[in-house]
DNA sequence: CTCCAGAGTGTTTGCGTTCACACTACGGTG
DNA sequence: CACCGTAGTGTGAACGCAAACACTCTGGAG
């Protein structure tokens, strides 16, 4: 306590100013009813001393923290890290503070990261859930601040927000067929993935309703190196895949190039999210876009109102769609 | 003030325990010389009444926050989100919180953004700054606060931590060379970029060094498309081109497949990062990869070790290595 | 001229914690 | 047997702010 420098406080400003600390504290918070002349000495001594408002003293005296917790997945990947960085900005412009912390799928790290978020007393939280074992972590302790959820894919509606997973897929597998393909595989995401399972769950589906044939499926986790291994177990007969991600579609397309199999001559493939890269693959990869940066703004929409105690924004699953390159053709083409 | 519902305090807890608020606080901090028994029974009270320390009126009353700011340029790429996450991690690792916040490169945005930052009375500050704007907004300011530069290639010496990019190059470029290359054509990432000059820089005086063809530099934005659009300026005579980066290197084998120039068969072409598609592009992409993670955790350590009043780790950048995958044979093979 | 309303400003208290210091009880020493 | 050191614990103040309340002017109505 005796080695920490403190900077100026609003008494220092208050002394410099000829005014007491609560004038200070009246024209910090824009209060009506400060003579000009008062409220300018103020000013001028706040930046004379280049004062800063204690945080931890206005928290402590308010017994509000203005700070939102944001639990991120671990993994760099663009769609997730698209949104936390919509979400912090979204915070930020509300006046608010994101205290943000990344966790692993397990358990035990969401619990200590939650431990971590609480401790610090946020008044509300953005949840990125990527796997049914996140959102029961955060289940299994009652929360009384309000939870806005990502990546659950409407999951926990209307506190959540996402993108219409059934309708992205069926975009997806509506273009195929359009090509004229009725044996189309799909490469799922993990298993333990709520969007992956959804997408997986929408695809069999949508197959059956157009009378499709079943072929099985593969389980990928998202990677490209999971993509290029699901290349060596894709159905003879297929003549189209759709992969759960773009990433998948990638090391999918690498290993078919291995084997001879050219995409999309002999094979179309269709992909999700719409990474940057997607453009640029080779071929072109038709995908399924998701607009990650409105979901995590919206998810801080869902926060503010319910802080402020009004009425929820329509949270309804955006839609997701089509983008059309060079991945996709007629069997046999 | 009225209507917010705060917690038990240490003075419940302490009437709880049949003891004072002072043992209390002993107690949650660790201090030697209190009894056993004394100890059992207030964690026994903590628990019933589920209290949890106030981070806010510690801070108030102990002058420090705990918190270290990031500032994070706002754009979703692999290698500064990898550091990210790693800083965050690290951060909780050593008992701070991360008090994050992502920012675009012009001045404004970077001033408000360390607004926010030095406002929450952070006690260090890893800056993430990929061009000399951001620095230069950051230099203005005097910090009070140690800083930890990422992504400013060694600049800011010793508090800057990263890989080193000279050596990154002539891994590159003599690689290049081994297989027989004389005339190497640069991508570079933008001209504002410090890694990206640096890189630049390095290209220029290995190729000098090695007395090779100076070819015309092309510069990109990092992105895969501005390597798609670079693809239209490669210099005919050139037989292998070295990339800022994957993703532009991604877009430049697009933009020359379309032209019917094969990878590596006519022209030869080698990245910079490894990201994790660069291994199924096609062809899958020679790079030099860059150890992002052990970089932001390096950060930290230097922040903590400042903190503590210790002795600098040895910040000299860390080495990058060279990944061979196809992308890269003789010219005319 | 007195009174009153209200604009403008000051004073006091409390938020939950840590710090500095004070106190108590107990055992050993001279 | 008085004394002192020390282990264990308590007391009061301070941190910087906001809230509640109290006060002092000024000008206009009566």
């Amino acid at each position: 306590m005796a080695n920490v420098v403190r900077g100026p406080s609003m008494h220092d400003v208050a002394a410099r100013a000829g005014v007491s600390h609560q004038t200070v504290s009246r024209v910090l918070n824009g209060f009506a009813g400060i003579r000009p002349g008062t409220r300018d000495r103020v000013l001028a001594a706040i930046a004379d001393l280049g004062y800063r408002r204690n945080v931890a003293a206005r928290s402590l005296a308010t017994g509000r923290s203005q700070a939102v917790g944001v639990l991120i997945p671990n993994t760099p990947d663009f769609g997730p890290t698209s949104s936390f960085y919509a979400v912090e900005r979204a915070l930020r412009d509300a006046g608010l503070q994101a205290l943000s912390t990344t966790t692993s799928n397990d358990a035990e790290s969401v619990d200590e990261a939650l431990d971590f978020l609480f401790g610090r007393s946020i008044e509300a939280l953005v949840l990125m859930a990527p796997t049914r074992a996140v959102l029961d972590v955060a289940d299994a302790r009652a929360s009384d601040v309000p939870v806005a959820y990502l990546l659950t894919g409407g999951e926990r509606a209307p506190w959540s927000v996402s993108v219409d997973q059934g309708q992205g897929v069926r975009l997806a597998i509506d273009h195929l067929v359009a090509h004229g393909h009725t044996r189309i595989q799909h490469i799922t995401g993990p298993a333990d993935a709520t969007e992956a399972q959804l997408r997986k769950n929408a695809f069999v589906a949508e197959t059956m309703r157009l009378g499709l044939s079943r072929l099985p499926m593969i389980e990928g986790d998202w990677s490209a190196q999971s993509g290029f291994d699901a290349g060596s177990h894709v159905d003879p007969s297929a003549t189209a895949v759709f992969c759960g991600n773009d990433q998948m579609a990638l090391g999918l397309i690498h290993a078919l190039g291995l084997r001879g199999v050219g995409v999309p001559r002999q094979l179309s493939v269709i992909g999700f999210d719409d990474i940057p890269e997607a453009a640029h693959m080779m071929p072109p990869l038709t995908t399924i876009r998701q607009d990650f940066r409105r979901v995590g703004a919206l998810a801080v929409d869902v926060l503010v109102a319910a802080l402020a105690g009004e009425d929820l924004p329509d949270t309804t699953p955006l839609p997701a769609e089509l983008i059309v390159r060079e991945s996709v053709a007629g069997p046999g083409a």
